[in-house]
DNA sequence: CTATAGTTTCAGTACCTTTTGAAACTTAAG
DNA sequence: CTTAAGTTTCAAAAGGTACTGAAACTATAG
């Protein structure tokens, strides 16, 4: 994988060749080193938010942020990623909005800057949150709408094998799951850490 | 949503004139409705998994069959969501990998029959442990190759802010939640039911 | 006010995923 | 063996999503 030019590793196009490094400033070897590592773990950190539903790039701008520790401009997370200003400008107002970075000002510079939240806990709560809000919410609501349009009408007959029986059944049996996992989001929700943790203990002692 | 004309609704081009039902036989009201209800939840499930990173298309197979309750074959499939019959196969193939609906074969029939599982905390528990080994347990082995490369190499300078210093501690406390969750995730596994409801129950009580 | 540094937006393009439809294949029965 | 019913595969096309680059915009300093 890093097998031909450790040098230039920068996690985009490995088969480039390696160009003189227009204004480098050298790099030291623990510098290379420490790059390569962040970069693994970027992309990897990409691909997974990938199958969960999470543009790659925002995955990776995210993750950046995140092991870098550090507050990056715009331009550092175009620069390290490869990535167009107006990519990075939209993906970085977006992980804004979903609350895992934050926007900073530096005293005395003009252009902004980013971080990430550090407590990953934290970071997974508020995660959770509001996919609960915009993805089991409406299941749930929807569940609802459909016991309704199912209520007293064909009630009468109750025969067990009748079509709106096992719809009604299997409509009760996903209602049941889904409130009591929607319970359970809701204990992360504010809880983070600490609230976390906890949960955790108790779960891992109930086994 | 269900404005213009209710008798033909089969979930796919609503804009579409009401063809004389080619070889229909009529339906009864009951049996509309029924319909509609389930077409409502087999849509919604669709957008949900599609923002899961699930294809829409799989969603509402598994959707269809759930729903429904009872085993269809490959055509009734293609006929109720309007899809082709590559498309029906290669989805009915994926779900029956992921163990969340089973094939049937009847006595006499050629054809094969498709039928979802009925618990559906079951086949949450199935859905999770597979995530769980596709795509947590990558991203734990990619820290513990990060943390091999920063090693002991640049280990001497324990500055607080070293740039080193700061990515292990990132790398550290992601491997902390993800350990956990994955344990979390594993107690799901081969439990069903009588676990889940179990932990959900201890968590419940513990808040 | 103008000049400058920086950010956001958006139409067009590139890329990737999904779907189709038809051909190849499989299986069961005669 | 042949025929028929059904299933799977896959190249090509459609459909969507994400990215770019440049123009429009905003804010700050002089």
């Amino acid at each position: 994988m890093n097998a031909t030019n450790p040098v230039l590793t920068d996690l985009a196009d490995e088969a480039e060749v390696a160009v003189p490094a227009v204004k480098a400033k050298p790099m030291t070897a623990v510098e290379q080193r420490l790059r390569e590592v962040q970069d693994t773990f970027i992309r990897r950190w990409g691909e997974m938010g990938q199958t969960w539903g999470i543009n790659r790039t925002m995955a990776e701008i995210h993750a950046l942020l995140f092991i870098v520790g550090m507050p990056l401009c715009t331009d550092d997370v175009m620069e390290r990623l490869h990535i167009s200003r107006g990519n990075s400008s939209m993906n970085l107002r977006a992980l804004c909005d979903w609350g895992i970075i934050k926007r900073l000002h530096k005293r005395g510079e003009r252009r902004e800057f980013f971080e990430s939240l550090t407590d990953v806990w934290e970071m997974f709560s508020i995660i959770a949150a509001e996919r609960k809000r915009r993805e089991m919410d409406p299941v749930l609501e929807t569940i609802k709408q459909c016991q309704e349009m199912l209520g007293e009408q064909a009630l009468g007959k109750a025969a067990k094998l009748d079509p709106v029986q096992i719809t009604r059944q299997r409509l009760a049996g996903m209602e049941d799951f889904m409130k009591v996992t929607n319970k359970v989001f809701q204990q992360f929700v504010g809880n983070a850490k600490s609230g976390l943790t906890r949960v955790v203990k108790v779960l891992l002692k109930a086994f």
